[in-house]
DNA sequence: TAGCACGGGTACGTTACTTCA
DNA sequence: CTTGAAGTAACGTACCCGTGC
């Protein structure tokens, strides 16, 4: 599961370049900050809603889209003694009211499918994927304070959440809601799976261009380097014309109409120094990030005054 | 129209739990 | 069996924005 996840992960993250990437705050979905449906207020539920136990009957397998099945929930008053003494979880104080307005006041606060990691290994293998995300709200009393349970997501489950993360890296309530349905999650957890999902996307993204600047910079200072040397080599002609008489064809500096980079060919054709027509190796948003880098204008250096040969 | 309170959203940092080598 | 690292669900907080008064 675990190895599926992570390849998930590999495969829409590491795809992504500075080209394709789109900031975690791009909404592709209507503006959430303009719902369009009304959220229900906390305080139109009050403080002390009963709380339920879920017992989530149905397989997550089965989902198929929103609507195509009913979520097998069983809503049982969480004052009665739980029945079912297998499953180990906590309820959350959080008060979940995002439910479509009027449909359910059910306020749930599921959470873990139990933690116990015995419990987990009884239950080895994917056809326990679902029971794992099988949940129950419990009383406030077992709500251990401090306790904070974890529900590891089933693989069915991520990958409903993945490829609605493709689709869209921001939800709606509408959207969201529709998808707790789908999951059997609360809607909270979905809301948290997306918030940790763009982090994560930014913090690959950010890997991502964390490394292709750092290989700007080396290119950039090697350019740098380069072009010192050949300064100098420049200056030393200019001081001894004599000399540079004598010499076998000089340096000769030209500039690349396009990117208007100065490149000297004698010396660029050394494996460490591009050929003009290779310095284009990087696209033209490489070129534009090494240009706005270059630490000083990159312009025709001393070109009016070397001396012409005859 | 400006100012304020409120509610909802997200980003970000952190914590706690799970899994695995 | 223990332990440390990595992954990640969940949480707390700050900030922004829209809305209503």
């Amino acid at each position: 599961m675990m190895m599926m996840e992570k390849e998930d992960l590999a495969l829409s993250l590491g795809l992504n370049t500075s080209t394709n990437y789109f900031p975690p705050s791009l909404s592709l979905m209507a503006p959430s900050s303009s719902p369009s449906w009304p959220m229900p207020s906390h305080r139109l539920l009050g403080p002390s809603v009963t709380r339920y136990i879920l017992v989530a009957g149905g397989s997550i397998s089965n989902v198929g889209g929103a609507g195509e099945t009913q979520p097998l929930l069983t809503m049982i008053d969480v004052n009665r003694a739980p029945s079912v003494a297998a499953t180990a979880g906590k309820v959350s104080d959080e008060e979940e009211e995002e439910e479509e307005g009027g449909a359910s006041s059910l306020n749930s606060a599921v959470s873990s499918a139990g933690g116990k990691r015995a419990e987990r290994h009884a239950l080895a293998g994917d056809d326990h994927d679902a029971e794992r995300a099988c949940f129950r709200v419990v009383s406030d009393e077992e709500d251990g304070e401090g306790s904070r349970k974890k529900l590891r997501l089933s693989k069915d489950q991520s990958a409903v959440l993945e490829e609605s993360f493709k689709k869209h890296s921001t939800l709606n309530p509408k959207q969201k809601l529709a998808l707790a349905e789908q999951l059997n999650l609360r809607p909270r957890q979905v809301e948290v799976w997306f918030q940790n999902r763009r982090a994560r996307t930014k913090l690959k993204q950010t890997e991502v261009d964390c490394e292709f600047l750092k290989k700007c910079c080396e290119s950039l200072t090697e350019e740098n380097r380069r072009l010192q040397k050949e300064v100098q080599e420049l200056r030393a002609l200019k001081l001894s014309p004599q000399l540079y008489m004598q010499m076998t064809p000089p340096t000769t500096l030209t500039m690349c109409p396009s990117c208007e980079r100065v490149s000297n060919p004698a010396t660029s054709s050394s494996p460490a120094n591009p050929q003009p027509s290779e310095h284009h190796q990087y696209s033209n948003h490489d070129r534009q990030t090494a240009a706005s880098w270059a630490p000083f204008p990159l312009e025709p250096l001393f070109l009016d005054s070397i001396p012409q040969r005859s």
